[in-house]
DNA sequence: ACAGATTGATTGTATATGCATGTATCTGAA
DNA sequence: TTCAGATACATGCATATACAATCAATCTGT
């Protein structure tokens, strides 16, 4: 499976350069959504970076014991949404720069045309996941 | 990260298609990577996998614990090269098919033109690895 | 109004993954 | 010949990931 090995490589040089940070590509991956929803549901989430709900759950309580995340009270009692602390924002902007230089990296590693080929195919599973 | 979502995904795929068979896409990599040398390296399959030495030995480990491997004796002390059993090349071959269905749909989802952009990636990927 | 179905999230368990460190072995140079 | 450094794996620890089962809250139909 070529996509796992891309995935290992990858995923160790953004790791690599958010260690500094104490932080991790998928945490940010997190983040990031917490940051573009203001107060992120947990199966938004789930659907949006195709995670299952038990993962994302050890995900939360991880981070919300580093003080990144913190739960806020719903209408429904069954949801546990979440939203970033400001220490949680702090942290975001510091992780955008490293990302980005990551990214570089990355584009460089995959090569010209992969990004794009990456968002075809992510355009692509949404298809799909949308007619099932 | 789309890689990381899209990885998530197939190897998703690739789990439910060997699920009744009790072993898992990452495992199904190693005992092929065995099944093309004949005698496996540690760090051979880790260069080839892209695969870091402690995650190949527990890998290994649990697949020893289920009979699909066997260490040999070696030369060097230090080296612990492994091969398929015969009940490894058994599963292998049980694998083998599940593993093409899989592939069809992973070809499905990520869309046209994805299969052969990984590649070149692997192909770029390499490239960057032997420079450096 | 309530029993049963549904929903949203957490928990139990297992595997995968990598970094830092430990341990045994090997090798080359003094 | 010996020993300091290199090499090959294994271990300790932490996180990521998912399935199955569970739990609690809500909804629904009668």
């Amino acid at each position: 499976m070529q996509l796992r090995r891309l995935n290992r490589v990858i995923t160790n040089v953004y790791d690599d350069a958010l260690r500094s940070l104490g932080v991790k590509a998928s945490q940010v991956n997190i983040l990031v959504a917490a940051w573009k929803l203001g107060i992120a549901n947990p199966l938004k989430v789930c659907d949006i970076l195709d995670l299952d709900p038990s993962t994302l759950s050890r995900n939360v309580q991880r981070m919300r014991a580093k003080g990144w995340l913190e739960v806020m009270p719903s209408d429904d009692a069954r949801q546990q949404p979440f939203r970033l602390t400001s220490a949680g924002r702090k942290l975001v902007e510091k992780a955008v720069p490293r990302w980005q230089v990551a990214q570089q990296q990355a584009k460089r590693l995959l090569g010209d045309g992969a990004i794009e080929m990456l968002g075809r195919s992510m355009k692509n599973l949404r298809q799909a996941k949308a007619e099932s």
